[in-house]
DNA sequence: GGCAACCATGAAAATGATTTTCATTTACAG
DNA sequence: CTGTAAATGAAAATCATTTTCATGGTTGCC
């Protein structure tokens, strides 16, 4: 799923029974910092909100679990680059990019181009994929010296 | 670096000095292990030394050491399957492949085709890469009911 | 309105993978 | 041999993440 906008947001209700519509808070705070941090950790999430967004301040333990709700439902997606923590991005076709990580600096350079649709269809015929990850590791520029 | 073989693993010795030779213990049992079990978390590793080489039983903080220090020399790879351990891999063109990954079931599937390389030669002009993870996450075929 | 059930929340505690510390042993150079 | 540096393992520390638990809010239903 994504979400383009607000609007679109606002179709993203949970349902208690079949009469009930709920918004839940942190979920949509934690969208909304990842709209604006890229690949950000739910610390750094955490951080955002609680500098930028007052009245949207959530704690660590519910943006952990907004963010798990989210990437359960594939509307998010764990990155790794390999330092030790799980980073976040919004699983959106607009956004989709792959990364090279430096491991020497920990430069991340993102990389537009995304190649995979072959393997990635003939992949559909028997699994349904809920996002794919690729990184690139090794020495950037200045750090091959 | 690529190990075939046992023969190949001989060449690889770390000077103390320029005329001092040295093999050491945990990072040939690591490589021995890794040649084994399929993306093998530190635990794995550990366990399968105390199985099937008793001669060769490291502990699981040697294992940690050997694994850095072959991560550090790309010769092995970091893979994660956003289970919340990191499991390793030997980083060699004989190996190579990729995951498909059920979010339900944990099953791994390997994928053997890799169509990156045109995107990896143009990283190359600029970057020096160590290696490269892809993973595609959703549901296997038996999960999706 | 008011009760009951459910859900979201946050603080603190627990967990678990990984790293660090530290004391001991091993291996090599001289 | 002997001194030095690296390797090792057990235990402690660290740190990201999850769980527990107590509380308050929201909705459905009467």
């Amino acid at each position: 799923m994504v979400f383009k906008s607000d609007n679109d947001f606002q179709m993203m209700k949970t349902t208690r029974s079949p009469h009930t519509v709920k918004t839940v808070k942190s979920v949509h705070a934690v969208l909304e910092a990842l709209q604006q941090v890229n690949h950000a950790t739910a610390q750094e999430i955490t951080d955002w909100l609680s500098v930028s967004k007052r009245d949207n301040e959530i704690s660590l333990t519910s943006v952990y679990r907004a963010l798990n709700h989210l990437v359960g439902k594939a509307e998010v997606k764990p990155l790794n680059f390999n330092d030790g923590q799980v980073r976040y991005e919004l699983n959106t076709q607009k956004m989709h990019h792959h990364h090279f990580v430096c491991t020497q600096c920990n430069h991340v350079q993102v990389v537009d181009v995304c190649p995979f649709e072959q393997i990635l269809d003939t992949l559909r015929s028997t699994f349904l994929i809920q996002y794919h990850n690729f990184e690139v590791i090794g020495l950037c520029e200045s750090c091959q010296n």
